[in-house]
DNA sequence: AGAAGCTACCGTGTTACGCAAGGTACTGTG
DNA sequence: CACAGTACCTTGCGTAACACGGTAGCTTCT
């Protein structure tokens, strides 16, 4: 059901801040319908940073291990208004099928 | 983007009126951000029938070859209402997340 | 009558996303 | 010292969406 969301719902948050990888984990988990694992958000951030839509930043942390910070690139801020629009688009078509309950169609085709 | 939501929205066309095939393609294809193709649809709608959420049923048409109609069954109509529920979910859990712009956080999460 | 084009069905192979599972390493606590 | 928590990462699997190709019936045009 979400697939390909995710990737927008963490641009998303990138713009708001920057964030390392497995905050963004706990952050999206914590809205409902969107819980993912850390197997799918590494390997999606590597993408991101593949395409050049975020860049990285090594920070040590006062506790626990370093952390990669992900910020969004001017390519990912575009990418991210893209979907923005897309993603509008998408959900007011899904809302408009579900919602014409029962709706009259006088087009019956028997010629 | 929509993977997993075409078989929602294919479920809820249904639920209105039966459907062939090809005329869902269409239906589907009129409404913005929601185009499919036929190598989409027939698969899906393989997959339905072998999960007992459609059942189908040939008839002729008066004008071209038969059309195979699909229906709700009651399995399917159980799917959907679920299918409902965990799109409103989702929908609004993406919407809070890209609509809280810079929103502040006051947990500064250096001790 | 023949050719072209639309309708309507279907399958195969590819791609890529989400996830489960597993692995490494650092820090703090009992 | 062992254990739990944090934080990073990879591999392999299932499967949905799609491009592509194929079949066959009906209509239209010449």
């Amino acid at each position: 059901m979400r697939r390909g969301v995710i990737e927008f719902c963490v641009l998303a948050l990138l713009d708001r801040r920057e964030h390392y990888g497995f905050e963004l984990v706990q952050q999206l988990s914590r809205a409902d319908g969107l819980l993912i694992s850390e197997g799918t958000m590494y390997p999606l951030l590597s993408r991101l940073r593949r395409d050049g839509l975020v860049q990285t930043e090594w920070r040590e942390s006062s506790a626990g291990p370093p952390r990669k910070y992900y910020r969004l690139t001017p390519t990912g801020s575009d990418a991210l208004q893209r979907y923005r629009q897309q993603w509008e688009l998408f959900r007011d078509a899904v809302d408009a099928i579900i919602d014409e309950r029962q709706e009259r169609h006088n087009e019956s085709e028997q010629p």
